[in-house]
DNA sequence: GGTGTTTTTGCAAGTTTGTTTCGCGGAGCT
DNA sequence: AGCTCCGCGAAACAAACTTGCAAAAACACC
């Protein structure tokens, strides 16, 4: 599924992907008017590039205030031991918890980047006493609050 | 469009979400069979929370390396004036540029936390001459390149 | 520059999926 | 009880997706 040699994408494939990005919902006989392709022509390109593993998933997007999970946080993550073992267990526990919504592995003043959605304060309390301080691998975190979340995505410019 | 007052959700509500944030593309049937209704009664159930504002959008999740889109940076950003007008205006230009995927406005030891992907470093930079040295108010920013992008998504546990 | 091959398109039919209508039944209220 | 209000399911309906096929580009190779 992984893109292991990248696919070609021309001029119509972007526009396509454009459109999808910001509302998959949109009827192909839509997308074809838009983009000047009838509708097979365009199923068939969305077929396409979802078997090449350019479309990742098709996703509705949940407002997390709407369902309780009110607070956001960074957090950034600086670990003690660098071996190859320890990364790819911290990576492990990390995917694991289902309140960590995206993990990142960076160069820079910390080995982790993490956001993490929350009900309250004291849910990611708790989060921080299981993850880090239960973790004698993590040298320290730094905290991050989102008051306000200005851009929410993970749309990619084509 | 906004939850001014927060929508009760029940255990069916909360079931369909689960399975929309996964794949928006199940047939409503096969919905209606995990969560036992009919499948009227689903897409009865998705059409008012999508009016409601708790389904916020339906998009297509696009594999960045895909498009050239290689690189996935995380920027803190530390401005100098906490004016209200100023920050209104760091949010303005932050949401404004494309390559921005993410912006939130946060406390802790910076005030802005971006998630940015470029297709290559010298974009980055030039990126930065734009948005950070251009800017006289940017005190000072914090850059963590990813290299491995453990867990991306923007679903949250119901 | 022509020719055969491959690829991709558009159209039309067939199938699946989404949507509306309508009647039914339960929860709450007087 | 009698009433209304919601939300449900079954069926009819409308819309969208999918597939088969023939024609038109695009391409490689003489």
């Amino acid at each position: 599924m992984s893109p292991l040699f990248m696919p070609q994408l021309d001029a119509f494939d972007r526009k396509i992907l454009d459109i999808l990005q910001r509302d998959n919902t949109t009827p192909q006989r839509t997308i074809g008017e838009a983009v000047n392709l009838s509708a097979p022509a365009v199923q068939r390109r969305i077929k396409r590039m979802t078997e090449e593993g350019v479309i990742r998933a098709n996703v509705a997007i949940v407002d997390p205030a709407a369902v309780g999970q009110a607070i956001t946080i960074f957090v950034e993550v600086e670990v003690i031991s660098e071996t190859a073992e320890q990364i790819e267990q911290a990576k492990r526990e990390f995917a694991a918890a289902p309140q960590i919504q995206q993990c990142y592995y960076v160069t820079g003043e910390a080995d982790f980047v993490l956001v993490i959605v929350v009900p309250s304060m004291a849910e990611y309390e708790a989060l921080t006493r299981r993850l880090f301080f239960g973790n004698n691998n993590v040298k320290r975190f730094r905290t991050f609050v989102a008051m306000d979340r200005i851009k929410v995505g993970l749309g990619v410019p084509t």
